[in-house]
DNA sequence: GTCCGGATTGGCAGCGCTGCCAATCCTTGC
DNA sequence: GCAAGGATTGGCAGCGCTGCCAATCCGGAC
């Protein structure tokens, strides 16, 4: 090893003119690329093609580079590296909560993908706040990233405004159901109630529920409900009562809720949830008070979760491909495809609680 | 608005020294913080002051700036705030896995509180990888983060390498039992194995299993099944059998490996699971098969999700700081706190399912 | 009216890296 | 042996913003 140096720190020089930072005591400073140039005797350009395998160089150079950037311990510094080039290799994603399990299954379809690409990913939550959705999406833009991923259609003016002016490509995901800005990946919601509800008509169920969260805050869950009610009425059936609980979704709501529709509305004959955490809730209802599923009571949930598939009588749902999703938008996103509506679909499972 | 610019970008000057940038068909470039500076009639070093709240001006000139950046929809770029000033405002996080909800729940933590300091977090998943940590420690390096979350206490030499040399604080989640690098929170896994065969034992269990999954990968599983083979052993007891699934923790896995446990021991009377999700599968089998819990089989968790506290009997677990550590350690990096070990300990919730 | 000290303000040199362009070094062909 | 043309290489001007420092302004005190 060098004199003066360890493996990430330099010593600092002391004037201005001096760059060869022998001075004794000196401060130290993180090892930039020109020292690894100096140390490897070539030019900072020659580093950095060599480094981002960029440009020609004979095999002697690359050697020498990498040697020394063995030596020195340098890490690039992507800060600096991402404002000289013109474009960033980070996407920044937008998603409502880390809550519910679906959204971390977006990211690890999104961050895998990108990963593959070599793009890096920010994450914000927005806490299904449309307020916060456009804080959050104005500190992500002035990351300057390549792409934006956010979650929805819906969004206040402000942060469709941002979104717009920014030239950043969006992808918007987990809906189909509407307008949207650029790239659109996701799955219909509302047709996804509709074919719920045609499913538990079709079985002979009569007096069907609704059991759901926030609707006001979670866009996707309230165009489910919509669809739901018009599914129904196609089936010239209409909700025999519904419980929203006024919290996001979760098993714990799912529970309480249909607890207190059914004290309401005894004679429900099934149960549609908000999702499947809050149908899950249900279920431990129906178990923990005897109310034998699907003879006395159905139930009926939404998203495919694995729990689903596990319990005692596998849950009647519809599986939405999210990891899928979240892929989709982010390989579209880093290839810059023109603007598209990407329709992936679900799948109505069938289960033994309807 | 002036002549030529939008909301977001302005017309590219056609040569060096023009500033003034009213070429007609010229490219448009995004609005920079000097755009403002001319819009406002002011000198750069004032907008920025304004823009951070920082050093003093006068009333009249924040507003002017203000109105200047609305008028423009000028947004800060942070890439280049970063290089020029020293330190950044972000945060790495490197969590194993984005699928176990205990790790989204870190990062709600951290999330929550790293934004209250104005700090952003990058996230990196590491698939239960140290390999892939190695990476990932790297990449985010690069970005200049302020510090860095990483979970437990187990990494490679070359991580550890990069991590001290880069000089960075280091924050190490979710474990206690063993030395830490710089900044440590969690609590004790070891102990929380323990004190479950402790609980195990001290109701009168004594055909005790154990159901867990890739104990290779996931160190802090490792460590509770050998506190809990301790705190047997302090009983005067020994596992009577136990099944270990090769994947990663799952509800399934959790009802299959006990499915194969109680066939190779059919007498157990207790099942302790690597957590709760794995236990939860556990219920499900006893549930599907019609065992009794606690009666016929007793079953013990780990980390306290609501699920179980929703089961028909809620699942006896310890519950874990979850959140509350990983909003402890933003905390800490961001206030620069000297190196410390902060123990957050566990609760054991007595449940119905023991 | 003049002077003083604090409040404001503007200028400008970097932060570390990349993109462009010119300089240099090899080959290969004749 | 010489020139053409591609392969390598180095120099350096920014990318947009912040930190430092000097310049300017302002409101009393005298």
């Amino acid at each position: 090893m060098d004199e003066g140096g360890n493996e990430a720190f330099a010593a600092r020089s002391g004037s201005l003119r001096d760059d060869d930072g022998r001075e004794e005591g000196g401060a130290r400073r993180p090892i930039t690329l020109a020292d690894v140039a100096r140390e490897a005797r070539v030019g900072e350009s020659t580093v950095s093609r060599v480094l981002r395998s960029h440009g020609s160089f004979s095999e002697k150079t690359r050697a020498r580079v990498e040697d020394a950037v063995a030596r020195l311990g340098y890490v690039p510094n992507r800060i600096a590296g991402t404002l000289a080039s013109t474009g960033s290799r980070l996407i920044g994603i937008v998603i409502p909560s880390l809550t519910n399990i679906v959204f971390p299954d977006l990211l690890r379809g999104a961050t895998a993908a990108l990963e593959q690409e070599g793009f890096q990913s920010v994450i914000a939550v927005t806490d299904y706040d449309q307020d916060r959705e456009e804080a959050v999406v104005g500190s992500l833009l002035s990351w300057r990233p390549a792409g934006l991923i956010v979650t929805g259609l819906e969004h206040n003016p402000g942060t469709r405004r941002r979104l717009l002016a920014s030239g950043v490509r969006v992808a918007e995901l987990l809906d189909v159901d509407g307008p949207g800005l650029d790239i659109v990946v996701g799955y219909s919601n509302r047709a996804a109630g509709a074919a719920s509800a045609r499913h538990l008509a079709g079985r002979g169920y009569r007096r069907i529920g609704y059991i759901g969260h926030d609707l006001a805050r979670d866009r996707r869950a309230a165009k489910r409900y919509a669809g739901f009610r018009e599914g129904l009425g196609e089936a010239g059936l209409a909700l025999a009562g519904e419980e929203r609980v006024a919290s996001p979704s979760s098993v714990e709501a799912g529970r309480h809720g249909l607890e207190a529709l059914l004290a309401r509305v005894p004679d429900l004959d099934a149960a549609y949830f908000s999702n499947d955490d809050m149908a899950l809730g249900g279920y431990f209802h129906c178990l923990a008070h005897g109310l034998p599923v699907p003879e006395r009571l159905a139930l009926f949930g939404y998203n495919g979760l694995d729990v689903g598939r596990l319990m005692p009588q596998p849950l009647a749902t519809i599986r939405t491909p999210r990891v899928e999703a979240g892929a989709t938008a982010a390989r579209l996103l880093c290839s810059g495809a023109a603007a598209t509506v990407v329709d992936l679909g679900f799948e109505l499972i069938e289960g033994a609680t309807a």
